[in-house]
DNA sequence: CCTTCGACGGCAAGCGGTTGCGGAACTCTC
DNA sequence: GAGAGTTCCGCAACCGCTTGCCGTCGAAGG
């Protein structure tokens, strides 16, 4: 059917062994030898069928990324930037989408893991447990998580958060209130010890409310916690509940950023197009996939190192956030 | 290493052969022998290698998705839909983003050729000749396109553009604008003759502007237009082209929906968002990601069948339509 | 009791590459 | 000009699984 190694060997007059060489160890064959079954692999368009090698290698020069929700906007920008940084690496991905539910999460990457040489987990929702046990049989590399021996790549949300407060300080707000995100998340819990080292180190008052669901609809309906509380800066756990708040407030009356100012996360799209453009901490998710990515190559080349790597968050003044009302 | 078909064969007391048989074909290996068989490989853990299996028959169980722009939010549901319905059908499928480079496109095609049983392409940019040629090899489904001798899937624009039309109508606006896409957009030119027919059925002038950017910025660009032409109600190329135009009037301080109505296409989560929510056709991008995969999965199985799978747009009426200005 | 026939399962040859081993041909050295 | 080293390349086994072919065995038929 399609051209293979032989048809190479043959055309060049050569045996197999050395056109697989002349591919994969150029430097065992002579040059002359070489442009000859270069030539006749050009001549029948011939391409190495990445499957048969992983046979025998072990390697398939493939990578899984395993993600929550595609259709989630957070998540497009890392996939499409580790996607990229794959290919340019010569990797293919296979991208897979576990609706949030960790079964099929578990289910997905033991179907994977014979095509693949390792996995990127964005946000897993599989328990830590869970997780180092299926490490022992593949290199894995999770993001915004922290699980023993494995490498990991984490936004610190931290950072963002104090230029947030401090931001929203030099506006002469003195109230916030910080709207957590879902029970177990990561960055929610790094958002709030952050957000109230900041406020305390300034001598503003910060409250924490949550958990709240991580969408508009969560915003909306943490709108009421934040008039309550007098507040009149928010910061909120991503820009989908910056943007139910300030709909929330709206629909009170109450107009943002004139009487409460309002800072999202994430800098998606939908957050930038919003009116009044949101005020965000920008996450560095192409960064985050890239990042990803290479650790995972190094896992998979170098043996069982687990790295780290931290990337830094910092805020993005737009129109949700305004001076502090008198 | 990992558990092989030998390891089962050797625990179950059987030949590799039935083994293999009785995951491949059941029926041909007796009952009490499969039973020991499965037994055997659920103690073990065993899980069949696919690329092993691949090289004989022929059949990876994977796909191809290659989008454009993994990042631009119409095709994120596209993509997940697309991942979890061939995942129940027990395919994996990597997901690959052009950036909107033909060159990149047929690369990717050729190194994905041997590792895949199909590929679905979702607004391809390479020539339709190309795509013919590739074609050759390898079944593929285009989605919003047609090209001769492949399946395809299209998202007729043309009824939800009618109904756009109609619903404007209905509110009284007698002059309208429809700001297409970009040059070679074959649902931009979909758009554009359905909504001058229908105009011209219902007797109100419509004036065709393009090609414009897909993007807001386009949008912002096109609104110099709208307010020239005089046009009251607007039909822009997608979500973020009529978010664009709403900017671009409200920036000369033309009230939407009070003085010009605006409807955009595609229901993404930025235009559901937006303030006004956007009036929106919607593109059934989720079953259009299910169908692609569904033609490609018969194609795949039934050989050269060349179906076409239509799907039907509709309008979805939110805030950014009005009544027309006396 | 012998033939015929299915049903079952073992055998072995691949699928398209990779790779350790060893031999042939050269180049060097003394 | 023989021995030692190198370089280059062919040989063949193997990676994990599939499948056409054939032998065996028990049951059915005569």
């Amino acid at each position: 059917m399609a051209v293979t190694i032989r048809d190479v060997a043959k055309a060049a007059g050569v045996h197999v062994s050395t056109v697989s060489r002349t591919f994969s160890a150029p430097n065992l064959v002579n040059a002359a030898t070489r442009e000859r079954v270069l030539a006749a692999a050009q001549r029948l368009d011939y391409r190495p069928n990445r499957a048969a090698s992983a046979l025998t290698t072990g390697r398939t020069h493939n990578l899984g990324l395993i993600v929550a929700d595609i259709a989630n906007p957070f998540f497009p920008p890392l996939i499409k930037a580790a996607q990229a940084y794959a290919r340019e690496r010569e990797y293919h991905v296979f991208v897979a989408d576990t609706d949030e539910d960790p079964q099929a999460e578990e289910e997905l990457i033991q179907t994977l893991a014979k095509q693949v040489d390792g996995v990127v987990l964005v946000a897993p929702r599989l328990t830590n447990l869970a997780i180092e046990r299926l490490g022992m049989d593949l290199p894995f590399v999770v993001v915004n998580r922290r699980v023993k021996g494995l490498s990991a790549v984490l936004m610190d949300i931290g950072h963002g958060t104090e230029e947030a407060v401090e931001h929203l300080a030099g506006l002469g707000h003195r109230r916030m209130m910080l709207i957590g995100g879902p029970r177990a998340s990561w960055s929610s819990e790094q958002m709030s010890r952050s957000g109230v080292a900041a406020a305390a180190r300034l001598g503003v008052e910060m409250t924490v409310t949550g958990p709240n669901s991580p969408t508009e609809q969560g915003g909306v309906e943490a709108s009421a916690a934040v008039l309550e509380s007098g507040a009149t800066a928010v910061i909120a756990y991503n820009d989908l509940v910056a943007i139910g708040v300030i709909e929330g407030l709206n629909d009170r009356g109450v107009d943002v950023p004139g009487a409460v100012s309002v800072v999202g996360v994430d800098d998606t799209v939908t957050g930038r197009l919003n009116r009044p453009k949101l005020t965000t901490i920008v996450m560095p998710t192409p960064a985050a996939g890239r990042t990803a990515v290479d650790l995972l190559l190094q896992a998979v080349a170098g043996g069982r190192t687990a790295a780290q790597a931290t990337l830094e968050t910092s805020l993005t003044v737009r129109d949700s956030t305004g001076p502090a009302p008198d």
